[in-house]
DNA sequence: TATGAATGAGTGTTCATTCAT
DNA sequence: AATGAATGAACACTCATTCAT
């Protein structure tokens, strides 16, 4: 699975094939077949893995009684952490066609129980949170915000993958997905809302992680 | 160009082969191949055929002095309309990956003088007469915001090409659509900015044509 | 025939087809088929021409009593100038496979009668009155040594194909072609004589010529 | 690549197609593809494979201090040995274009380190002894008579390969490369060499290994 | 006489998957 | 548990040739 993440990372889900995955794991692919009955159980696997990681990630930087607001923002930031550091939501997003080639995240309801579903879950949570605590319009509809967040991601690290890999993170992406972010939240907003509320933090917050590298 | 039309409203570009077209309309592949050199001319072609009905069908409707806003509440009504009943822009949305895989829609801009991008220039050109009216925030990115609104209505649009063909014009994706719609707009609007002005007509607007289904 | 050639000269006889052809003559296919009954008959046609044309230009270089070699040697001026003016030979060599792809010029004994023939007879001719003459010893065996030359000017003109064309006539590819026959020619020699006699005239002979240009 | 060689020697290499291949081979496509990545791939190595039995071959033929002329008449001899034997020779002739597209043995000496570049530079050595020795003319250009003698034994080999498989060792068309051969060597000779020297061993030298067919 | 649409077998190549060992 | 050889359908694309008009 690291190796399949590897090739995915660098080349894109549609570009690799099996026998890439076999023989950079330096398996044969009779072995591989083996652990993963189909290119799609591995790859759902690998969905798995990430949206686990990225879930439980996001939920250790949250705490009880916060609000919605403040969570999403936890979440942005859990993001550009995450998204430099274990390129794992690179990969989830990425994975997204080839995982739920029938429909994409609506479908992903009936999933329960799995962890991509915990990872759609935990966004459409913060945003109810935000309509109970008033941030949002209360006729919001949570689902259909959570695919249009989940969407607008993803086609950014579809673009984000065109790009040479050390370029992904750059200022320029993190920054176009943070304007994104923000319109959703200010097109969510409940009238009377302060927009300065609906600030993320600047990208200078993940600086000290970035300096690791 | 029109059974190959049929096969991706039913299939999605991605499964479509030039065997499966050339099938379908009962031709042999060396035909296929007289009237189209490549699978990326005639697809190309197909795309460029959608963007310019569309395009044309939206400026028709359009008048001069329009304020931004009333041009993409007209785009929209548009929209509406044509997708109901000739799915061009079906077809464009569930082509936008096949005809710029390189960056979907940003690099469109180079593609100056085909119909795609009189389509991306269209909606660009409205934003940007949003904000000059003062209807939309200053600092608007035009380019990125378009992107945003051709990313979210392919998404829907790929959604709905997974349902049953005729679910796809049901009230439910339509509305579903115009939220989404909504939320942008609400996301770049002004301070200060009457929501109700943000809301977009209702699809009873188009019922007549429904009828005559 | 004219665009053939032209096409052949560009590009090689493998790479042009009959769609090539007709476009350029600006024909319909089915035109150039009643013409043609196939691509062999036109290609053939080709060479009957080509062979026909440098036949009758060496031929008329040639006068009665003269010597076989100084009619060889009149045979190599007359390459050198047609290789400059029609490029008949170029195509007549390069087309070599197309033409007789059952045993090359060695069956084409029995084509009597075609151009093709003549322009080997012509050659063999020469060489066999050089043996009478006494230039060339008397077990040469004159079929074997035409298809040494043919064979090797066609290698040449085919690795001049790989050319740019206008390098083609470069003193270098011709030099090569130069040393080529008089290596033949001394091989072929009776023993004593004298092998200043078997040097072929320098190319600043045709430079007249090719000032023209 | 056995089944690859005998498709080759049964209908020369440009009728040869990777199915025909697999299908002699009894195998898959996917299968031929699994031991040879490409078409080239697998050309080449039956080249490769070819040119080193051969150059083999041959080397086991010499001796140190031998004469660069006494080393040609070896290389005949090897020559006769191979070609009624292996036909290794006749393989590699025959896909002599296919290897070197470009200009046949020119570039060849880029390829340095490959068998058939050794297979070259043998039979280049030979010739630059010869002319060492004073057999040769001192300005010979070994280089062009490589190229000569590669040329013509092809063009036999090309000519053999259309006669019925048997006739191919016939005594023709051996003494017919012989003839050839000697041309070649009398055309470099210097003055005064004796040209009794210059003829090659009778083919009843390998008369024993015939009668094993 | 001329057209040009139509053909169909063919090209090299890829890849998820299977199965005897 | 592990292998890796084998598969075969699929892919985009080519081209000499035919034939109804």
């Amino acid at each position: 699975m690291g190796c399949a993440k590897e090739l995915i990372l660098e080349h894109g889900v549609e570009k690799v094939s099996m026998d890439d995955i076999a023989r950079k794991a330096e398996l044969s692919k009779g072995t591989l077949y083996l652990y993963f009955s189909g290119k799609d159980v591995l790859f759902s696997a690998i969905c798995e893995e990430s949206a686990a990681r990225f879930s439980e990630y996001v939920q250790s930087r949250l705490e009880d009684g916060i609000s919605g607001l403040e969570a999403l923002k936890r979440y942005w930031v859990s993001y550009l952490e995450t998204f430099g550091e274990s390129e794992d939501l690179f990969i989830l997003f990425n994975m997204r066609h080839f995982l739920a080639p029938a429909g994409s995240f609506i479908s992903l309801e009936e999933n329960a129980g799995t962890a991509s579903y915990v990872f759609y879950y935990l966004l459409k949570e913060m945003i109810e949170q935000g309509i109970r605590d008033g941030t949002f319009e209360k006729d919001t509809e949570s689902c259909l915000v959570v695919r249009i967040i989940i969407t607008l991601f993803s086609q950014a690290v579809e673009n984000a993958a065109k790009l040479p890999r050390t370029a992904r993170k750059s200022a320029l992406v993190i920054d176009e997905l943070k304007t994104v972010f923000q319109i959703i939240l200010r097109g969510i907003a409940r009238e009377g809302i302060d927009p300065s509320c609906l600030i993320l933090p600047e990208m200078n917050v993940i600086s000290k992680l970035e300096k690791k590298d």
